[in-house]
DNA sequence: AGAAAACCTAGTAAAATACTGTGAAATAAT
DNA sequence: ATTATTTCACAGTATTTTACTAGGTTTTCT
């Protein structure tokens, strides 16, 4: 029951694209600001662009950016993407043949509210609501490390 | 994100002792009524025996019983045990020294919401309303099976 | 005594996870 | 035009987790 490693570095990688929403951020400096390999996180990046969540521009001087405003991303749509499915269980995703014990499974029920939960969490979080904590967190740190001077 | 066969098979088995609170349920009865292997079966009612919530009955006319009566259980308590943690991320978990980055990190908040978010589900479900709506189902069946002769 | 159950420990095949590696294609800078 | 830089595409691999299977021991009822 756990989000793995693509899900979770997609959000903070779409964090850092959203950081700079006009000027195109590269792999590699997402690399080194996320402690992240650059392969990997090539590889995860290629499911956000071919979902249409991200445009690459190739080339010196290329990168990453967001195809939409960042108020316009769910937290929910980017972990869906990128995990391949938030349901619990696989007889809750969408083109499994429901297991013809459908109407009559009561675990099936917990696991739909389950899934409900999460689903009524991570669609309520924007990106922009993570961009905007990260930043206020960053002017936190930048102010008590003055202070400290 | 998927919750493991350990925590639904356990569910279901929880199910059968709840049928006869008074009378041992054998393995070999849990095994047939739901179509899942006997050994993998054992090993997971060990985890429930470890966890006292249930007691085993050893030789001939053995089998398990619920500790307690089933409405103090939640399905929360059943699949933790089973499944070893709901939390969704490493990094949530009780034992886990927290990840220095604690505070800071944006991304935790959400995996926190959304373990808060399942944890408010799977607590408020007890074993005894898993068990009335399979006893209501097994009603119904039988009706309609009944209606058709 | 014998059978029937829980109990215990170890092993194992398959799948999923988390990467690494190689190289081609596109674009900008020189 | 060439070179450097970047995305893009695809294949391979080590590790971990999952989902079991197997063999045997112990306890208890009949």
């Amino acid at each position: 029951m756990k989000i793995s490693t693509r899900g979770r570095y997609a959000l903070r990688m779409m964090i850092e694209f959203a950081m700079h929403p006009d000027t195109p951020t590269k792999i590699v400096q997402v690399s080194k600001n996320q402690g992240i390999s650059e392969k990997y996180l090539e590889q995860i990046v290629s499911t956000l662009t071919k979902a249409g969540y991200v445009k690459g521009i190739r080339g010196a001087s290329g990168g990453y950016m967001l195809s939409k405003p960042a108020c316009e991303y769910s937290v929910g749509d980017i972990l869906r993407v990128t995990e391949g499915s938030l349901a619990p269980v696989f007889c809750l995703e969408d083109g499994s043949e429901s297991c013809e014990k459908d109407k009559i499974c009561v675990t099936r029920r917990v696991f739909k509210k389950i899934e409900d939960a999460i689903n009524g969490v991570v669609d309520n979080i924007s990106l922009e609501d993570l961009l905007k904590e990260e930043l206020e967190i960053n002017e936190s740190l930048a102010l008590s490390s003055a202070a400290q001077r």
